[in-house]
Parts: structure tokens; sequence; C-alpha cells
DNA sequence: CTTTCGTCCTGACTGC
DNA sequence: TGCAGTCAGGACGAAA
């Protein structure tokens, strides 16, 4: 479930584990993932240095010198993790990248939800699956009256709304989830129903659960780690995901958290909260 | 256009 | 202990 900081935390670790590296070499063992792995990628790797390390909702950019560009998508159950080379080799490492001083990157995906792609520089808008993204949160241009916008005309609930990542780009299941409760909305409200001073309350909520879940290096339910190893903890600072029954941390209603499930996906909230 | 639903996949977990 | 069944969920494509 990598959503947005647990693939900002992946590109900080990267910033420093393999910034300005020399790719010694990549093996790709497998490329059935969600899309094929483009075949060539691998020699297209080989010699690269890497260059600037971005990200782009939920997906992260890997520059290479020359003009290629790494796309990796996390799906549900993507990792990247970087050690020495005496690491053993897993199950489900589909792509290992050695570079130069020895460090050894690997792109771990049991479920293959991921995806590996190749693009050349500047075509970041075209990609299909860069260029329907809706705004980055964190940027400075996404408040409330942008969300409002992306928001209006839409019949869908709110919750259904911020998975949509053409709304907001980078918000899975567990930060809807929270950001909903900080903004003291209904997750079954009708996303064209918000009142500005709502919209802009959810812009909000959305830009500091993100923030926070950064700081803390990400949550980790099952498959998330990050690239050293170690556990994202932002799953302690959760006030409704996963917490049903479980007293609600904002008041003192009787039924604590409440799950539903919402176009497939559970759904946590506290009904008296949120409205 | 928007919205909903089924699908992909494997590992963790539950219940018998 | 073992095995079958269920569930989780990001995003796409098809259908409504």
């Amino acid at each position: 479930m990598p959503e947005l900081p647990e693939v900002e935390t992946v590109r900080r670790g990267l910033l420093v584990t393999i910034g300005g590296r020399r790719i010694l070499s990549a093996v790709l063992n497998r490329s059935d993932l969600r899309r094929p792995v483009p075949p060539f990628l691998a020699e297209r790797l080989v010699g690269a240095r890497i260059g600037a390390l971005t990200r782009r909702g939920k997906y992260l950019l890997i520059a290479l010198d020359g003009d290629g560009l790494l796309l990796v998508h996390f799906g549900m159950s993507g990792r990247v993790t970087a050690g020495g080379a005496d690491l053993p080799a897993l199950r489900h490492d589909h792509l290992i990248l050695t570079f130069d001083e020895g460090t050894v990157l690997r792109f771990n995906d049991p479920r293959r939800f991921g995806v590996i792609d190749y693009l050349a520089r500047g075509e970041e808008d075209r990609h299909p699956l860069l260029a329907g993204l809706g705004p980055e949160p964190l940027e400075p241009g996404f408040d409330g009256v942008a969300l409002g916008a992306a928001l209006a005309h839409r019949s869908s609930t709110i919750k259904a709304a911020l998975l949509d990542q053409k709304v907001v780009a980078g918000l899975g299941n567990i930060y809807a989830c929270e950001a909903l409760y900080r903004a003291r909305l209904s997750p079954r409200r009708r996303a064209d129903s918000l009142a500005p001073r709502q919209t802009a309350r959810l812009a909000e909520a959305i830009r500091t659960v993100l923030e926070e879940a950064i700081c803390a290096g990400g949550s980790s339910l099952r498959d998330y780690v990050q690239i050293n190893g170690e556990l994202g903890y932002f799953q302690h600072q959760w006030a409704v995901y996963a917490r049903e029954g479980k007293p609600c941390p904002g008041c003192d209603c009787k039924k604590g958290v409440r799950r539903i499930v919402q176009g497939g996906r559970s759904t946590f909230f506290c009904a008296k909260r949120q409205r």
C-alpha cells in the first residue's frame, strides 16, 4: 500500500544511497508486472549514472544521465531496498541493480501490481500513467479552491473521489481515511456537496497528514519498508485506519471507529465526529 | 463525460 | 498440523 508518503520516503532514502552513482549491472528477473517491462530496460540502465530523483503522486522517477528516466510504481506490495552485495537474493526480486561502491538495489514485488518502465526525458507529461494525474497535494498550488474545483460536479462519495488519482495525486486508502477524519467530513458525503470552508479544511488535512507521515518514514502495514529495511512508524499515529471498534481519539463516542465498505474498499471513520 | 465493477496477484490470516 | 477459503488493495479496462 505504498502511497505518497511511502514513495517519498523511498525517494529520500535513494537520494542518499544511490544519488550520483553509476549502475554497473542490471538484472531483470521477470518482466510480467502490471504492464510489461520494456525488454531493452536492462541494457539502457547499465553504465548510466543516477541523476535527479523525483516523485509524481505515487510514481518514483529516477533520471539517468543521457536522456532516460526510470519510472517505478510500487503497486500493492512493491518495495525497494538497498544493501550490500552480501544480501541474499529473495523471491520476487524482479529488478536488481548493482552500483559502483557495491550498493545493490532490489525491486521486490510479490503481487506484481507494480510497474517498472523506461521513458525519455520530456515524455513525462505524455506518459499514459502520468498524463492524467491530478495536482500534487504538497505543492503550493494545492488548496481548498483547487480541491473544490476538482470535486465539483462529482456525484461519487468524497472517499471514492479522494482515491481517484485525477482528483489529487498520491492518496490511497489509508491517507484518504485519515484525511477525512482530520477534516471531520463523513466519507459518505457526495464529493460535490462540500462547502468552500470544508474543501479548505480537507485540503489542509490532506497536506498535514501526508507531511506527518513522511516525517514518520511512512506507514508499515504488511509489505512496506524503508529502503534500509526499517519499518515506517506512522501506523502508530493512525486515528481510524484499521482501528474498527476502538475509541476515536478525538471524541468520547460509544461506538468508536466504524468500518464500512465503499466501492469494495474498507473505510474507517467516526460517525459522530465526521459529518 | 462519470461511475461502478471485475480483474490482476500472492501472502497472511481464519476456521475447520 | 494441514488445508481450503477469504481478504487486502492500486489502477486499468469494460460496461452502464
